[in-house]
DNA sequence: CGCCACCTTGAGGTCACTCAAGACGGGTGG
DNA sequence: CCACCCGTCTTGAGTGACCTCAAGGTGGCG
C-alpha cells in the first residue's frame, strides 16, 4: 500500500509509465517513522528537500510572533510536504506528526535531477503546486467572507472528500485533531469551534463519537452530505487528467 | 523596459543565460493591450495557457455564489498570471485590467515545450509557484489572527515593498484600487477599510493624496515604514538565489 | 485516586458588519 | 459656465459574530 500512496498525487494528473514509477521510487529516500507528536521539521531549519508522507497525519504550521499558531495544511498519506520552503533559505513551516507517521525525504538535488530527466513528472509537480495554491485561495475566500459555521463545515467536508482510498468509503471518518487544533487551522478560537460543532450536530449535519483510541480527535459521521455541501457551496473544480500539452513521458 | 519586466520573476531566482532569455521571448506570444476595466479572462473560461503581464495592474478575482467578490491577487508588471487554472478544465479566476495593461499569452503547449527543453526555467516556474503559495499562506495567517488594521497595513506594505523597479524608489506609491476593491482583497467591508485608513493616517503611519488622474485610487506615502513594519510583523523570508540543485542552464 | 488534556457552557466585551445619509470631485450635457 | 449625475470617500448609529475569561464536566492513564 505504501507504493500506492507514493504515486497518489502524481497519478491524479497522469497515468504514469512503469519507468516513471520506478524513477520516483528511486528518488525518494527510505522512509522513517515518527511517533505521534514528534516534530519532523522546525520552522527556520535549513531547507534540505521535500518530504513524502506515506502514512499518517502531519500538521504544517507557523508560529506567529505573538505566540498564536496558524495551521497551514493538514497533510495525509500521499502528500508531498515542504514544497513552500524550497524557494527560501530556511523552512517556512514546522511539520508535526499528529499520528504515528511514515515519512520519506525527497532530497533537493534529486529534485533537480527529476526536472532534468523526467520533464513530465516535473510538470506534474508543478500542477500539484498550483492546485495547492487554489486550495489556499478557496480557504481564503471561505474564511474571509462567510461565517465560522461555513468554515468548519468546509473543513470537515474537505477532509471527508479528500480521504485516501485506503480509508474505506463509508460515511465515517476519524479526524485526529483536537478542537483546539481545528481552531488553529481555521483561525477561530477553540471555544467557538466547539459551539459551532454543537450547532452542526444539533442540526443533524454531523454526528460525533468518541475516538476509538488514545489521544485526541473524534470520529465524525456525515448523515446528510448533500445539505452540508449546499451549506459550504464551493465551486466544483474538475481536474484535467492527461492534458495533451505535457511533455512526452520518459 | 518590457524585456526587463518579462524576466523579472525568472531572474528573481537565477541569473539567466542569454539563450534562456531568448527562449523565453520566443515562447511568449505578442502582447495585446487592454483598456482599464476590460476583462482579460472570465472565471469558467476554457484554460488556454498562462498570461504574462508586461505593464499595468490586473486584478484576479473569484465571484462567490452569494454575489460577493474575493480578490485573490493584485498583479503588477512582471507577474505571471493564471497559473492556478492550469490543473483544471476551466479557469479558476477572472482577470480584470485595473489600469491600461499590456498582456502576452503563454500558450499551454509552449509550457510543455519549456518543461522538455529548459528544465532550469521549468524549475524556476515551480519555485515561483511555491513562493505564491507562501504569499497566500501569509495572508491567511495575517487575516485570520490579527485585526483589520494589521491586514490593511500588511497589504499596503506588500505593494510598497514589491513595487517594480521602474516605479522609482521614493516613499510614494500610486495604488489604483478603490477602497471597495481593497476591501474585496482583504475580506473586509468597504466602510471598515475606510475607517482603518483614517485611523492609520491619524497615527501618522500613512499619508494619502488625491490621484493624479481619472478613475479611482490614491497616492499613498509611508512616512514611517519602520513603525509600519513593526505593526505588521511578518517573518522575513530570504530567497535563495541560484541554488546549486537546479538543473544545468540550457 | 487524582492528575491532565480535552470538551462544554455561561457571561460580558470588542471588533467589524449593515444600513443610511451626507460630502466631495470629475465628467457630461445644456 | 453652470447644473446635474455618478462613483467614491466619509461619518454616525445600531446589531451581530466572535473573542476572552472563567468555571465545571468527562475520560484516560499513572
Amino acid at each position: 500500500m505504501t507504493e500506492d500512496a507514493l504515486l497518489y498525487r502524481f497519478s491524479a494528473f497522469v497515468d504514469l509509465t512503469p519507468l516513471e514509477c520506478t524513477a520516483l521510487h528511486d528518488m525518494i529516500g527510505p522512509g522513517s517513522s515518527f511517533d505521534a507528536g514528534k516534530r519532523i521539521q522546525w520552522e527556520g531549519d535549513a531547507v534540505s528537500g521535500m518530504f513524502f508522507l506515506h502514512e499518517g497525519w502531519v500538521l504544517s504550521s507557523i508560529i506567529h510572533s505573538d505566540g498564536s499558531r496558524q495551521v497551514l495544511k493538514v497533510h495525509r498519506s500521499g502528500d508531498i510536504m515542504n514544497g513552500p520552503s524550497l524557494p527560501f533559505e530556511t523552512a517556512v513551516a514546522s511539520l508535526v506528526a499528529l499520528t504515528p507517521a511514515k515519512v520519506s525525504t525527497f532530497p533537493i538535488h534529486k529534485l533537480g535531477m527529476l526536472f532534468a530527466a523526467h520533464p513530465r513528472l516535473a510538470a506534474v509537480l508543478f500542477l500539484n503546486c498550483q492546485e495547492e495554491r487554489v486550495t489556499l485561495m478557496d480557504r481564503l475566500a471561505v474564511g474571509g467572507q462567510l461565517g465560522a459555521k461555513h468554515s468548519v463545515a468546509a473543513f470537515l467536508l474537505q477532509l471527508f472528500d479528500g480521504r485516501p482510498p485506503s480509508d474505506g468509503s463509508d460515511a465515517k471518518l476519524h479526524i485526529p485533531l483536537t478542537q483546539h487544533q481545528i481552531a488553529d487551522v481555521l483561525g477561530l478560537s477553540p471555544v467557538h469551534v466547539n459551539r459551532v460543532m454543537v450547532a452542526l450536530e444539533a442540526e443533524g449535519l454531523i454526528k460525533r463519537s468518541a475516538p476509538r483510541t488514545g489521544r485526541g480527535g473524534h470520529i465524525y459521521e456525515f448523515p446528510d452530505t448533500p445539505r452540508l455541501k449546499s451549506l459550504v457551496d464551493m465551486p466544483e473544480r474538475v481536474r484535467r487528467r492527461n492534458p495533451t500539452w505535457l511533455p512526452m513521458p520518459t
